[in-house]
DNA sequence: GTGGTCTAGACCACC
DNA sequence: GTGGTCTAGACCACC
């Protein structure tokens, strides 16, 4: 089972973080399509959230389209992990989180190549991990 | 005086839009090193925003290290926007932000010269508006 | 025997999924009254389904007046499909159906004439299969 | 402030019935761009459901891009009541719900004609109301 | 005041 | 066992 760490301090909401390594989990490959995820309860135990939290973040990873849930069966990766969002709608998305980066880039004073640099690297490390 | 544009229905907090919409100013270069930003009672009357709110973005930017506020001077922009968190916190944040963005990329079937070329155009773009 | 295609990761309940296939099967004239269905131990198995959720699906489909199941001879297409119901109970429940749809069509900017041509289009589609 | 019904003994959930009831408010015009809906706690009160339930609603409704909430200030229907989703999704998501009126429709024996008339019959309802 | 997050605990539907 | 819904009540962030 994927080993999450929460850290209930942080200011990133709790749900937000199940969500976040859930992804990334899927995006490098450490879950495949059709992988099941720990059971909402096991999660909870394992991380020591609450069963509706827990729940919430598979709800919306379900929402974006990134597992498939059903009572009876548990959770599990989704084969199009994309499908649930037009094109327009995840360029858009993409765009602003792209923004926001090279932003906060430019006032932490790389320049054009370290930021290509940086994200070149942290794609390599996606990739490699598996896939 | 750098015009901000806010949208009180936004599910973006206004004080959040104002933040992003200094820190863009500032790493597009709209803004330089020692500019004086608007006060804070006369951002209020131009976005329609109560005092408080302008006033907690600006509390948020000088501890960023965006800005730095002088009493019964203003606020200017700072000389070294990275300089308020260490070196190895600002890589921290960025690689964090650039994850976020990679994972997201991968999920949406995009592969590495499609992010690549994406994290270049938005990094022009804030490069040509003026420096 | 009626092909029925069951994706056990659906957010759809499998039982509904055999309800909505057989629903849409009689609708089209693919099965007629009288045929019989295939038995529940057969559907279990070509499906790869549990017998009790094959079961709960005809068990609802008869409720709702479109299947009749007579023991130890099979389950058959009901002659009046929709006799179950009142008169006036049809008409409410189509009265929701369609208002969800129209709903959703008005929320998506679409005008009366793209709601009527799409209506069209469905029934036509329907209709084409068989009778 | 729009008056809500809920059944709480209705197969559907509470809070898809409000979701429901809130889209077929804004799709007919009873509300409009940049109305105010009811507070979280408001309706609660009155439609003697926990908050929780409504707010769950209410974040549904603004994933579907229906509304926008702000804390501090409320939530308010939105512009654009179908830009969340992209083009091909939106027909997906009609498509599906046109296929289950005309599917049940008949079932219950109506024909061609008869559903036509009902669909034009209940968007002449939605369009009455207001606009 | 407003909405957002989280816990604790219950009950239901599906399998 | 699995996920889904709902309540009750707390605390936080925003304004």
């Amino acid at each position: 089972m994927l080993a999450l760490t929460i850290d209930p301090h942080s200011p990133k909401p709790v749900y937000q973080q199940i969500i976040d390594q859930v992804k990334y989990a899927v995006a490098c490959g450490r879950l495949r399509a059709g992988d099941r995820l720990g059971s909402i309860r096991d999660v909870a135990v394992q991380t020591r959230v609450n069963r509706n939290t827990v729940a919430r973040a598979y709800m919306e990873l379900e929402r974006e389209g990134v597992i498939r849930s059903r009572a009876g069966q548990g959770s599990f990766v989704s084969d199009d992990t994309g499908a649930a969002v037009g094109k327009a709608q995840a360029r858009k998305i993409l765009t602003e989180k792209t923004d926001e980066m090279v932003t906060q880039a430019r006032l932490f004073r790389l320049d054009k190549d370290e930021v290509m640099e940086l994200t070149r690297q942290r794609l390599d490390k996606l990739g490699r991990v598996s896939q």
